[in-house]
DNA sequence: TTGACATAGTTAGCCAGCTAATTATAATGA
DNA sequence: TCATTATAATTAGCTGGCTAACTATGTCAA
């Protein structure tokens, strides 16, 4: 995703409503807003992640593995749940798996599964990771208070049910 | 970006703030939210500009440069504004300056830089483009009213005031 | 039983970002 | 003046996504 520093300004934006008579432009200026801190939101817990030594994908599996009763789920549940590909899948268990923080175990009852594993090293990294990531979200949340999160909760409900028309 | 389809159920969440006490977790929902929404709006208007042969690096340097009143700019000011590293605008150029979408003329004051002209086949992709995309915008945000999208906006500048603390 | 199909995971190769190093030109100060 | 430093753009090589093709295993119906 881009990082969009350069938003239009109201009247670059009324001079391209002009010339495309269908812009309506409260939309697009929410939109960009909303695509621009998010990207901004994104790379800042990227930041965050790095210095732990993951990446974001690699993270999400720790999580999607920690929620699990038994830390134990399987490459293709792991990729749905993660929005990436099966083939992405197994390069972040590759990386993963390297660094200790997964184990592969073959699956008994259908040899053609591999049980991932969240080691207890992983879950070290967990631990060390998740404070300091929620510490960061609390903090740039805080300016907003419980009234002002449940309407942004429920705006953004509200463009989600427009996306689907999109495609 | 991930794609997030596994957001946290409201226990899943409880589980971790047992865990990680730092966890806020109204912060957390809404902005696990707020990625996701942006990500999902981002997916979608990349489909729409990959019906017209784009990818969102390149379809942003075009709309950079129409915004300039000669149509002309440099690669590192384009670089600046949409938020990439100069090498990448390098590649960027390199794949509009094939399709005849931009020009590179080289400046006579100074050697060193080259000036990218958006080309009479630049404004007319874009015309072909923006009316769709602003089509597509206007579709997904048409579930707000006025005060719905200020409130957005606000809340927004909210988070975006708390981002500089996080790095 | 066995041939067709489905499913789990991996491999191979593409692409668009990135950083770091390189080339060419301009600006500056002893 | 000319050595040093700064700047503009590019190139080379890395990475993490992707799609498509492949291997191995399981399922099911004729």
């Amino acid at each position: 995703m881009l990082q969009l520093k350069d938003l239009p300004t109201p009247d670059v934006l009324a001079k391209f409503a002009i010339r495309y008579p269908d812009a309506d432009v409260t939309a697009v200026s929410s939109v960009l807003q909303l695509l621009r801190v998010a990207t901004d939101l994104s790379i800042a817990l990227d930041a965050c992640l790095s210095k732990h030594g993951l990446l974001q994908g690699r993270w999400w599996v720790l999580i999607l593995l920690m929620r699990e009763e038994n830390k134990t789920s399987q490459p293709s549940i792991l990729a749905e749940k993660a929005g990436v590909t099966r083939a992405t899948m197994t390069g972040l268990l590759d990386g993963l798996e390297q660094s200790g923080l997964i184990a592969r175990v073959l699956a008994k009852e259908d040899r053609r599964t591999v049980l991932i594993n969240l080691t207890d090293a992983g879950v070290g990294k967990l631990d060390s990771v998740m404070p300091d990531y929620y510490r960061r979200i609390r903090c740039c949340m805080q300016g907003l208070d419980e009234e002002q999160r449940q309407q942004l909760q429920k705006i953004l409900a509200l463009i989600n049910l427009g996306i689907p028309a999109l495609t």
